[in-house]
DNA sequence: ACGCAAATTTGCGTGCACGCATTTTTACTG
DNA sequence: CAGTAAAAATGCGTGCACGCAAATTTGCGT
């Protein structure tokens, strides 16, 4: 098929990008270099991905987007919605993909990277829109999608303060991995929004579909 | 002072670049034009400016992100979070400013400027947050920010599918000014939050200052 | 197997964003 | 009023994103 095709180049792209980021440093890695590394035009790298920092990120970015919205579906329905959406995004987050780890430091230490990575929290937006509109009936969309926006929202929040965090002991001591304190930090961003969670799932229980 | 010259010279900019748009439209608009036509060195643009659209739009978002956070903080004590809430961010997206009316169809009609126009929802965050951290007591200024970031991502939806319906319209029959039905847009959109907002605002009075 | 139409890739040209080093302006002090 | 240090403006060079049109690949019907 064309599209398993298409997949795959984007896919071949992401990981050079993030295998060149390693080895010299993001700073260092042209665009001419992920595209040759792939084995195609520089110009059709330009089709799949329109940043250099999105190509890098979308490694670690990818597969996340896809996890949440099968982590929100798999939880039985009698936790509640709220509770549902945070232990799925925790889960999201603190599960590190394969060759995650290193890659997450890299993207952490570097500023440039870490806008990009923090950009990718709108990426589960739509992922988690359709999950939650899946539990709540999908009578009222807008208030899935507006719901959505939120959580991500709030993940975009925690992982600017972790990162912040993270950065100040790494400037202060030596090498500190950081993901102690990520779960409890997204748990307590998430916090603010459960009434909103609770109420929207009430109203669709009480005009059920 | 020189804050003053600098938020002249960024007025000047920003103003500079609508007028030019509005004249040849946004894809006849070099940079190099905006420069001149502000006085300054191509290069001085782009320390204000990072996109041409960003300097399009920002005329016509920048008043938006002031007035915001006085409209809230304008609301009485007696009216609730919520209510105040939603009411200054209607006030504030349907009182057009001076020069915006033609601005905003200009807008509203080239693509390119649209995805920027509705980027701008991001820059209402901070206003809305030190207005809600206000209301709250800044015991909890994470609260503050999440019930902030949803408000705008809310906006944010709000005004993409206004969006959409207009360039439905257009297509569809003749000019259509649209704007009848954004306020009441924005207030459907913006109700499922209305949960979150009261069990802050609860929570802050329980817990006085 | 052949050829055709759609989708994808590619090359090229244009504008642009941004880092860096230098010059010019600004605000303050003796 | 000069002298100075910080801040802003500027010039320049490098990489890059993206529109456009030509070339190549892919999938399919005959």
């Amino acid at each position: 098929m064309r599209e398993q095709k298409k997949q795959a180049t984007r896919e071949a792209l992401s990981a050079a990008a993030l295998r060149l980021a390693l080895e010299r440093g993001p700073d260092d890695v042209r665009v001419d270099d992920i595209a040759e590394a792939a084995g195609v035009s520089p110009r059709t790298y330009n089709n799949y991905f329109s940043s250099r920092e999105q190509a890098i990120v979308a490694a670690v970015a990818g597969e996340r987007e896809a996890r949440i919205a099968a982590a929100v579906a798999g939880r039985p329905v009698g936790v509640g919605l709220a509770a549902a959406l945070v232990e799925a995004v925790v889960e999201a987050y603190t599960t590190a993909s394969e060759p995650g780890r290193d890659a997450l430091l890299l993207i952490t230490t570097r500023p440039s990277l870490r806008e990009a990575f923090v950009g990718t929290t709108g990426a589960i937006e739509n992922p988690l829109a359709g999950a939650i509109a899946g539990r709540l009936g999908d009578d009222d969309e807008r208030t899935a999608r507006v719901l959505a926006a939120s959580v991500a929202a709030a993940v975009r929040i925690a992982l600017e303060g972790w990162l912040q965090t993270t950065a100040a002991s790494f400037t202060a001591g030596g090498l500190v991995v950081p993901s102690g304190s990520l779960p409890d930090l997204l748990r307590a961003t998430l916090a603010p929004l459960t009434p909103a969670l609770d109420a929207a799932e009430e109203r669709a229980r009480r005009r059920p579909r």
